[in-house]
DNA sequence: GAGTGGTCTAGACCACCAC
DNA sequence: TGGTGGTCTAGACCACTCC
């Protein structure tokens, strides 16, 4: 015996995927939902945190649940060059920027290499697709290092996670708290062997991957076509 | 103004973190939690939802709320050139491996640049530390090809998403069907174009990282900016 | 201000596990 | 059989968005 919240999924879901209802829509009020199939508010939230997690809604505070746009996927190219001045590099994509000068403590000053109190600059960029936020990448590099000259960077590290979101991270990118992000750390360092940039990227894990490729034996490196 | 689950999961995390709460424990009942916390039983509960999340608490119907064993972290090395025979190479763990033929379709198919029904073998090895299992993988090779000589790969691509395990990998990994796994797709290709080896794995999110180390030539182009 | 979702209460009943 | 978690009810009040 199917639980309710998931038979109320499974009816929602179908009306989304065969259309009948369309991206962009606003679903009823969930109080008319959760009247429409007879149960408490609770419930139906709960079906709903269902499509959440799947992608298929998105629940905007005060104003309702949408369909969501299919919105397109997002790919990650791992060891590119690219750096905050161009990082999300797509022009279809709206961006904001904030800039917050701070100070380097803890994990970040690990991180960055340098001491604790040292200054900074973050920028903080979250990528829009219409509406819809779609990443959130916070870029931190040492306020005494001159802007790094890309033909001189020495190494890129990336360490990439899965978990869930930081309840910040979650309603800035409009997701739910229990969707699993995909977070990448990406650290740059000089030859000189300082770290030129630390960013930390957070991407809603059902519509992104990140590739990586490596050519071991040959020393060509052809562009990606 | 923080709500009240998640105030009640920081103690709950400090405690558990702290080892006030020790790996194995039971916690108190869910009825008892919530009166000691002053809150009904549907928040307690979405409190520990968050801990499931996390990874930190093991939840069994019937039985109770456990505190997960902290196992050692797992990094998983991108661009190294072992294959499957080398795989999880830490000899501390014990592995499984399964043997199966099978034939190709769908995804597989796609991902192995074979046709579909083409035969394939697939090893599929669980790594277990202790009792617990860490990381599944599920290695897949055209059988018509020769094994693979590793001074001849051309290239290795590495895909990786956030994403809930299916119900399978959860009761495989005996994590939670909401704890993110870390999914790592890696394709391995021989000069000649045709794919080696195919490999999936899946990480418990919560004890496990993903680093890739690029070190670019002075041959790249800068990219357009 | 009207309507929406976010969070919470104080229970209820059922399903699973061990004794 | 007793204790545990799984699910649900029928509300309440607060926070956000838009007019």
């Amino acid at each position: 015996m199917p639980s309710h919240r998931h038979t109320i999924a499974d009816d929602l879901r179908t009306q989304i995927t065969t259309g009948r209802l369309k991206p962009g829509e606003r679903l009823p009020a969930e109080t008319q939902l959760a009247t429409h199939y007879s149960v408490s508010t609770p419930t139906l939230r709960n079906a709903l945190a269902l499509l959440q997690a799947e992608g298929l809604v998105n629940k905007i505070h005060g104003k309702g649940n949408f369909v969501r746009h299919s919105l397109r996927h997002i790919t990650y190219l791992g060891g590119s060059r690219t750096t905050l001045a161009q990082f999300p590099s797509d022009p279809a994509l709206r961006v904001s920027v904030h800039t917050i000068n701070r100070l380097a403590q803890g994990h970040l000053a690990t991180l960055l290499k340098v001491s604790a109190r040292s200054p900074l600059t973050e920028f903080r960029r979250i990528a829009y697709e219409g509406q819809s936020p779609r990443s959130l990448t916070r870029i931190y590099v040492p306020r005494d290092l001159p802007p790094p000259k890309y033909e001189e960077l020495a190494e890129i590290q990336e360490t990439v996670t899965a978990r869930v979101p930081t309840p910040e991270e979650a309603s800035t990118l409009r997701i739910s708290p229990v969707l699993p992000v995909l977070s990448i750390t990406r650290v740059t360092t000089a030859p000189t062997g300082r770290v030129t940039e630390a960013a930390l990227l957070t991407l809603p894990g059902n519509r992104a991957h990140a590739i990586f490729t490596t050519h071991p034996t040959t020393t060509e490196s052809r562009p990606a076509g």
